[in-house]
DNA sequence: TTACGCCTTATGTCTATATCTTTTGAGAAA
DNA sequence: TTTCTCAAAAGATATAGACATAAGGCGTAA
């Protein structure tokens, strides 16, 4: 077969990262890239979509294609659940249900949640443990509105995680990550010093506009996130 | 025009979402779904492929496509450059080098960088504020070795990150985010309390197997990494 | 000078067809 | 029964040609 959109796009991005197409500059329009490479223009529009798409160029309708001044750093973070994190850490997993109870929201869980005044939650507290280590402290309030099926179900083997993937798969969510000083209930479950700064994420979760999930994760002391890009 | 991949991607997605097409289930060929689409397989091909690439299908060949039990979830998680992501929030950038000095590489950065026995480093440390207020701290190393240029330019007014941007824009990069507690240091420079729990990001950059610059930024009290998906 | 509108151009997408590659599963051989 | 080999199936990708769409830029009118 004749080349491949892959070589086209390493060719490119040689050129660009070894400076012979400098940033800002233009790049031959697809048609003349096409007739150089000996290709058809379809090949050379995957190869430089593909590159548009990684944040390296710059493509306008008419303008033609430059070379990003900036090249858009971007990583793809997979969200794991926790259960495969930690197996694929080559640790064994271990789950516990804490506590489960359900009950009228909370006026701050309410605005966040953007619950209707007499909606209910469950509130779900787990553990997660890696080769019988605290891995990870989940505090979990379910919204029985929309999800009215968690009160019957038992948790106690299943973490609420898998279940509602399994459950409702196919959701919006919002995750965000900072840093929390322990408490002594934290510190407690996570095996740390009270005030130990721990790397958290909270994450909600909608179905077609209705709040599902809302989770605060919080990760055992000198927990990374690591990402290549 | 007849239907157009978006649709087709559409469609499916929508048709996965419903549960119309159950997790775990094999989707209909190509040619089948083009043909039922009345379209060409190549546009039935761009939507699978797409949805393949954003974790809500598995496709293997001979086995046929089907709809992943667990999707995968994930973000795209854009790295912008300090000054970029202040202004974004509508807030007054400014900058600062608080200190800047090329000596010999400690050990442990020797270690971490994989330096050679004599090689020096420039050490720079930056402050980066929103609207007056602390925002970031920057506490950065340059191979010298990699870079002898670094030593001679001055960043007294542009930070250290945006020169390199535009010095050695295609780089490799890891990048790991933590929490930390802050030490009475970093505590006077964010002005905030020695022990708080701060958010902070570690990031290696290589150009070609050499590694060019390491850099731990810690981001003021309350710093939140957000992503949607 | 300014504003509007058309023309041209580069990218975006679809079609129809063909070949390549990977992988499964069936059948043959041990 | 187990292992090996091979053909078929399905996705992966290439091609040539066509039309769609966005937008830069020029010309004309106000």
């Amino acid at each position: 077969m004749s080349i491949t959109y892959r070589e086209v796009k390493a060719d490119l991005l040689r050129q660009i990262t070894q400076g012979e197409l400098a940033p800002g500059s233009s790049m031959p329009n697809e048609v003349d890239l096409a007739a150089s490479y000996g290709c058809a223009r379809a090949t050379v529009n995957r190869a430089m979509r593909e590159l548009a798409d990684d944040g390296i160029i710059e493509r306008r309708r008419k303008a033609g294609t430059r070379v990003r001044l900036n090249p858009i750093r971007q990583v793809r973070l997979n969200i794991p659940i926790v259960g495969q994190e930690i197996e694929e850490l080559g640790a064994a997993y271990r789950y516990a249900l804490v506590h489960g109870q359900a009950e009228p929201a909370p006026n701050w869980l309410r605005a966040r949640m953007a619950l209707k005044r007499d909606d209910r939650v469950l509130h779900l507290t787990c553990m997660h443990y890696a080769d019988g280590a605290p891995y990870q402290h989940e505090d979990r309030w379910i919204n029985l509105d929309a999800l009215p099926e968690a009160e019957q179900h038992d948790f106690s083997d299943i973490g609420p995680n898998e279940w509602l993937v399994s459950t409702v798969p196919f959701t919006e969510a919002q995750i965000s990550f900072h840093a929390v000083q322990a408490d002594a209930t934290i510190a407690d479950y996570l095996d740390c010093t009270e005030g130990d700064a721990l790397f958290q994420a909270e994450r909600m979760t909608w179905l077609e506009g209705q709040t599902i999930t809302f989770v605060q994760l919080t990760y055992r002391r000198g927990h990374r996130l690591t990402m290549q890009y």
